[in-house]
DNA sequence: GTTCCGCATGAATCGATAG
DNA sequence: ACTATCGATTCATGCGGAA
């Protein structure tokens, strides 16, 4: 079994992505700071500057893709003197102009939406995950993310569910469902571009930007085991820890030391012992 | 109690908006024809020629609506050479700056999605509602679509905790300014931005592009029992239908000579007996 | 061992107030 | 007039301790 890399560097992405090698990447996978937010950690960029901030980093990661490799981004726009501010759309225009393919929109429904009440709109339970892709020839593993196809379906299979389970969701990450024989698949569909996935609400810990199901999805969908995964904006890690369970070779990139040290501390800690 | 009128025109809506007068409808809902789709009712417009097609039609709708109404617009980009097509980025872009505030982008997640397989996507299981306004003041029956609170209230007893009770009071220290009834004996919540709402398997009608369901919820969040609702491309008739069955003046307008006959015979047909 | 209940908290937004 | 800060509002979830 080969040995998988899990590594986390320091800086702007902009600048550290030029260290990484041309289409050697399978997947990238992000959830960029949003505009305005996070003042007190990466410093808050302006929604009408967003773009033009954006657009030199995903340059790079258009270099640094293979052209069978995928980028998902996981995005949504503020609202801004009571509108929706467009810089999200003008990204994927601008991003088109790169030579992006704009392949797909998946929606990540939030079940548990951030609750409040205003005069004149609801509470924003959905972000987007924009796919993004160099060729239209990208790989695609659609088998491995097949749901249940119902609560009648769970039912009538539950033995054999369990069996598939501790395989599907193991948290050692070898191989889901590989071995899962043809006929059970029958009783599975595939899913729709609509993520029902609450956010992770942590009790006590900080919490990420996106539960850790949400990267594994992607993950499970667009790549094999030693593929390469890479997110510019690591944040607490989740990222990274995935894809190491999942042994997926991984880069996360971080601009905040505090980031930067503590994924340190938590990656691979095996392997920093056997050191 | 006022006579509801409900009104159907026959004709091209970028002709037939002309004899609306100004600042007389409060709510617009609409499913324009998709881009290059319905070829044989609509002619077809090639997704590249759409926003052009569609801004003339834009500006009369901002003429004939109020300042305190609302424009819910129903629209999904098409798939073009593998790519999402960017004529709706482009339309909200172009809304914009003719004066439309977009105000909000709600989800239509469609639970019974059209079934089907491709290699390299999913079901589309969702479809935009984007919400346009002409000011920032316009009008939003809130408590018309509050909805039952989520399971969890159910094992909770919704029993609510002391400390929610209490939050802003003790920081406040007041405990005067705030609205305890709100919160107890309370079962319903406020909606979010998400709609679930399956769409209607209606073999009947030729065109059904949105459940009866979909025009009510907006009707209830948007108007007042007499006001005027406006459906520029109203194809079968629902949003018609639904308004008046609601009480709400309506006008729905139409190119095609079968949806207008079926329509005019559709509607309100007590009235036509007894004339 | 279960179930029940209290508590903290989250990629938020509006309107008023202050500089 | 324009920008920055602050208080008020609200619901689903996971953890931890109690029954």
């Amino acid at each position: 079994m080969k040995e998988i890399q899990t590594k986390i560097l320091l800086g702007d992405s902009k600048d550290i992505l030029k260290t990484i090698e041309d289409n050697s990447i399978d997947l990238i996978i992000t959830s960029p700071p949003y505009a305005d937010s996070r003042i007190k950690t990466y410093g808050g960029i302006h929604p009408n500057d967003y773009v033009k901030w954006f657009l030199p980093i995903t340059k790079e990661l258009l270099r640094v893709l293979k052209s069978t490799g995928t980028f998902i981004l996981n995005i949504k726009e503020k609202v801004v003197n009571g509108e929706r501010h467009i810089y999200v759309l003008n990204l994927i225009i601008e991003m088109r102009k790169q030579g992006w393919l704009w392949t797909e929109e998946f929606i990540w429904h939030k079940k548990n939406a951030y609750p409040g009440k205003w005069p004149n709109r609801f509470r924003d339970s959905w972000e987007r995950l924009l796919q993004f892709n160099k060729s239209k020839k990208f790989k695609m593993y659609q088998e491995e993310v097949m749901v249940p196809m119902g609560d009648w379906a769970k039912d009538r299979l539950r033995h054999l569910s369990d069996r598939d389970k501790t395989r599907d969701n193991s948290k050692s990450g070898s191989g889901f469902g590989k071995n899962v024989s043809h006929w059970l698949k029958r009783d599975k569909v595939y899913p729709t571009n609509v993520l029902h996935l609450a956010t992770e609400c942590n009790y006590k810990n900080h919490s990420a930007a996106f539960p850790e199901t949400l990267p594994e999805w992607f993950i499970k969908l667009f790549t094999l085991e030693n593929d390469w995964v890479l997110d510019p904006f690591v944040g607490s890690g989740t990222t990274l820890f995935v894809a190491q369970r999942m042994r997926r070779n991984s880069i996360g990139i971080d601009i905040v030391p505090e980031y930067y040290e503590m994924v340190k501390k938590k990656i691979n800690p095996i392997d920093n012992y056997l050191l």
